[in-house]
DNA sequence: AGGATTTGACCAGC
DNA sequence: GCTGGTCAAATCCT
């Protein structure tokens, strides 16, 4: 329903004319950063001396198919980034409209300047996604034509806002290479906790401290040698398939990695998806697939706090930009590489 | 009717 | 002064 004004239509696209300002050469960098390890995972995968008798370790079929797509889109991103112009699909508002008088005969109104602020919450990462629906709930504010650019710039904030002042914005813009995907810069962490997306809470006592961060998703039967040791699950064997497994370890790792001290989610519960795993499927399934990459500095903390600042998963399938958007939090080697990623 | 979106105006930062 | 981010009334949609 109005779950989020991606939802009801969402407004126009736009085309990224300039990232924000501390972003462009860290998210460049990252970028570049992302496809060198993305290269170094299809090696591991594909050519890497894995001994006989290690199935587990053998790269499944479409993996190369899933990788290719991420430096795609990793490269797509980084000549976005580099080219000033380009011509994003312009496509205008929906609906005509007109505004009456409005402010304009009864004079300016003056507005609360303490809510006014220029330097709006940090900036965390540009997600390129073909989809705006990110499991969170965001109400559009604004729309503004950004110079240099032939379309308009949504701006998106939690609509969590005016209850809970969660303080999470989004401005979304389409993709410059691609007029069917988007640009998506998220600033600012979810402070709010949404009850149509609250997940489970797990008690797992034998989980060490570092480990309170898992995810999961149902049983436990299918994850075979890379969960031996913890507890992230996965969807029966019936939804099941190499490439599930793949990002599951994708998201294993991130998850077991983040620094407890780097979730703002209201506490360092272990979390689990009330999602069905035909939702799983469909969010895993399609990551290969769409051409969505992350860039940017912070995904994984932002993941961590996307539906109501849990640890949750988008219950929608739809979601799946948002997901595979994440991927790239294991390229930033700085200080929010979350992405542990040793073989 | 209520909520979401549109859109011109306001305002801060550069 | 220009540009971009936000506000809020008007409008639209469900």
């Amino acid at each position: 329903m109005a779950s989020s004004g991606s939802g009801g239509g969402g407004g126009g696209g736009g085309r990224l004319s300039s990232p924000p300002a501390a972003a462009p050469r860290a998210v460049v960098d990252n970028l570049i950063d992302v496809r060198a390890r993305a290269e170094i995972l299809r090696n591991m995968l594909q050519g890497s001396p894995t001994p006989p008798g290690t199935p587990a370790e053998t790269a499944p079929a479409g993996t190369s198919e899933l990788i290719d797509g991420i430096m795609s889109s990793l490269s797509s991103a980084l000549s976005a980034l580099d080219t000033p112009g380009g011509g994003g699909g312009g496509q205008g508002q929906g609906r005509r409209r007109r505004r009456a008088g409005a402010v304009a005969g009864s004079g300016p109104q003056r507005r609360n300047m303490s809510t006014r602020r220029r330097s709006h919450s940090p900036f965390l990462k540009t997600v390129t996604t073909s989809t705006l629906d990110d499991g969170n709930s965001w109400r559009k504010y604004g729309q503004k034509h950004i110079q240099d650019s032939p379309n308009a710039r949504s701006y998106y904030r939690c609509t969590h806002k005016p209850d809970q002042g969660c303080r999470a914005t989004r401005q979304v813009q389409t993709s410059d290479d691609n007029p069917s995907e988007f640009v998506i810069s998220y600033f600012g962490h979810h402070t709010c906790r949404d009850p149509s997306t609250m997940p489970l809470v797990i008690h797992d006592d034998t989980a060490p401290p570092d480990s309170a961060n898992l995810i999961s998703f149902g049983s436990t039967a299918a994850m075979g040698a890379s969960t031996s040791t913890h507890n992230i699950t996965v969807p029966p064997p019936h939804a099941f398939d190499p490439t599930t497994m793949l990002v599951s370890r994708f998201v294993y790792r991130y998850s077991s990695s983040l620094p407890a001290q780097d979730h703002r989610c209201g506490s360092e519960e272990v979390h689990s998806s009330s999602s069905p795993a035909g939702d799983l499927t469909a969010v895993v399934g399609s990551a290969g697939m769409a051409s969505s990459a992350t860039v940017g500095s912070a995904p994984a903390e932002y993941m961590a706090c996307g539906a109501g600042g849990t640890g949750s998963f988008p219950s929608s399938p739809s979601s799946l930009g948002f997901m595979t958007g994440s991927f790239g939090s294991f390229g930033n080697a700085g200080d929010d590489d979350l992405f542990g990623f040793d073989p």
